[in-house]
DNA sequence: AATGAATGAGCGTTCATTCAT
DNA sequence: TATGAATGAACGCTCATTCAT
């Protein structure tokens, strides 16, 4: 990328993907082709590929500049760290669940994950922000429950984080359940609440069978 | 749609159907193309287009196709209906989630989900299949708690089945956290078991405090 | 053709030439497609092809079957013949005029004019319809000034009939100046009255300066 | 339009629109295609779009660049006014009936006119077109009958520019009746001579019956 | 840093036509 | 007679990209 050298440079590529951004959120990947990302910054196709010499170049710039506002959305959860764990624990979840009806996490997500099943330059940024979206939830899990195990903590922040993605497709923005976000979020933190504090499964079915 | 009235007709109908599936799973939306379909099962475009006049009434159709599939599991899920309503509820969690490891269902979901972000056309049908899906959960919700009211049925196999939908993007057919899949069952069924066995919430956070 | 044999096959002929003419009219030479004619009369472009085997036979055909109704017309104008020719050339002048406001004779005329310029196998039906046109008013000029000489009536025939050909785009069917249509009329009795009254033109420039 | 901004753009420009005009004149609107005209003058369709970005973009500036021709000619025509105002309708008359042997001319108009029954985009610039036509010949009519109304002017001019488009058909370039261009012009002028210098018309048809 | 110009490939779609049934 | 099926070419148009200026 040749973005950043000047400070003219500079403000024309925040201006391109700003304007990339708006258009993947309002009418999806398909329709995000370089011309129409330059017409809405008034700027030639040309002059765009100044400053992202390819398409694939212009996406991965787009995707990381959009997971690092998330990124850094986490990092302030991590340090809103009240003294009650479990507090802490709803308001992430109230917050992140209240997050899905945003316009730009209900339309970014999708496209992110149905591009990433066939771009594997995606995939990666896109772990890297689950990474630490889960570590987040890691950590408060680890608080609520000290005796838990590093990988049952692990195991509880990937249940958690995933069960929340799942959630955008229903109470997102426009969708026909967004009415049900204050009972979704208060079944959410009654379940995950409950299945930190159980800690470890029992082991196997066979023990589960006994165990009743 | 023009489909096959004589038998000829009808197996070129479902072999592009087909072509158009494993396309759209391999490739992605984006690569779904007319002329790409048509490629792959040795046609002509304009003899496609005799079947299906437009991409759209294609893509329409595509998606009842697949969705029907899907339809019919679930049909088969609620007939598979043992005496423990919580042995159903086990046997529905594990079948659902192994199934996200389909390359079928871990790529054709994402697609979905994008596309109905801007194409209503697609939303329907989506919604129906949902639909469908959430009554099998809801009728074992009932019947593992019967005392249970019709609403908080309702918002819970929305919970359950949004949740579930949610692990597709970790544990789904080449995701890094595929191992985890029977982490993820054993969490699935301890902790919706425990939100259907606990009923119905407290009213609102206030009274949550007094109650205590 | 292969139309006409039998009585259903004659019938079908019919139905496809009647659709074609519509589609002309309704929408232009551009338009008219032998699907979208073999659609305006519910029939498959391969039945209607074993009517018409070729595009070029339909419209030749097509243009017969119109130009035919006109000749029928002028037929009818030279047997309406009354005791006075110069009023049956107001009744055939304010006939030709009147009709130039149907949307058939508006819409068909400049549709085979432009096409006449390309296709050959089309100037020849119009040629001869315009003759047996001529033909009528000739014979009507003649009868008015009976001492004019056959290529002066020829040519009086000719730049009659020429120029109220010319009047189709201007007083025609949806055109701006419908409402002049009796002007027009009664301009065009008048001066061709005058000229066919008037006979022989004097030789040339140069006589007319001396002739006065 | 994005027109050569730089020279060799407008170069490039001019050069399509010449192109289209000689296959549109060459072949007709039915065979004026991008890719043809591309081809024509050595281009790619996807530059000629880069022009002209729609068809309809291009046949508007095509159908402009001519009329305005026309319209260049008409101003030539008004300028050339003689002393005699008899004479500068001679003039006109026989410059314009000749000019309809320019196979531009005798090709063009009837495109347009089949075009203009069908989309309303080009009647306006032809009208437009018409409107001058017939405002030099107002000029002139008034110019020779003083004493007559400004709407008489008007039916008068509408009726003399009008009759001649017609002969387009009969004398145009490559027609069966070219030889027969002096005589029509020579009964033009007779004519229209006349039936300017008569005046108003007589009120109805009692009045004419009455008045023979 | 930015524009204008150009390419070549691909898109969805329509078309006249052919032919087995 | 009539349909269903298939072809191959052309259509208008959009695209990512390149490059001289």
């Amino acid at each position: 990328m040749n973005a950043g050298k000047y400070e003219k440079g500079q403000k024309a590529a925040i201006k391109i993907l700003d304007a990339a951004e708006d258009l993947l959120i309002d009418e999806g990947y398909q329709s995000l082709s370089i011309r129409r990302i330059a017409s809405r910054c008034g700027i030639t196709p040309g002059n765009l590929q100044y400053y992202f010499p390819s398409k694939g170049i212009l996406l991965e710039a787009l995707l990381n500049k959009i997971i690092q506002g998330y990124l850094e959305e986490f990092e302030r959860l991590r340090q809103d760290a009240g003294i009650d764990p479990v507090m802490q624990l709803k308001a992430v979840l109230t917050h992140v669940i209240t997050d899905l009806n945003n316009k730009r996490t209900t339309h970014f997500f999708p496209e992110v994950w149905a591009l990433s099943n066939h771009e594997s330059s995606i995939t990666n940024s896109l772990d890297e922000m689950y990474g630490a979206y889960r570590d987040v939830i890691k950590e408060i899990v680890i608080k609520i429950n000290p005796l838990i195990s590093e990988e049952r903590a692990t195991d509880l922040a990937l249940f958690i984080t995933a069960s929340l993605e799942g959630h955008t497709i229903f109470i997102g923005h426009g969708k026909p359940w967004c009415k049900k976000t204050p009972s979704i979020i208060e079944m959410a933190i009654e379940s995950f609440t409950d299945l930190i504090k159980k800690g470890e499964p029992v082991a196997d079915k066979f023990q589960q069978v006994v165990g009743d």
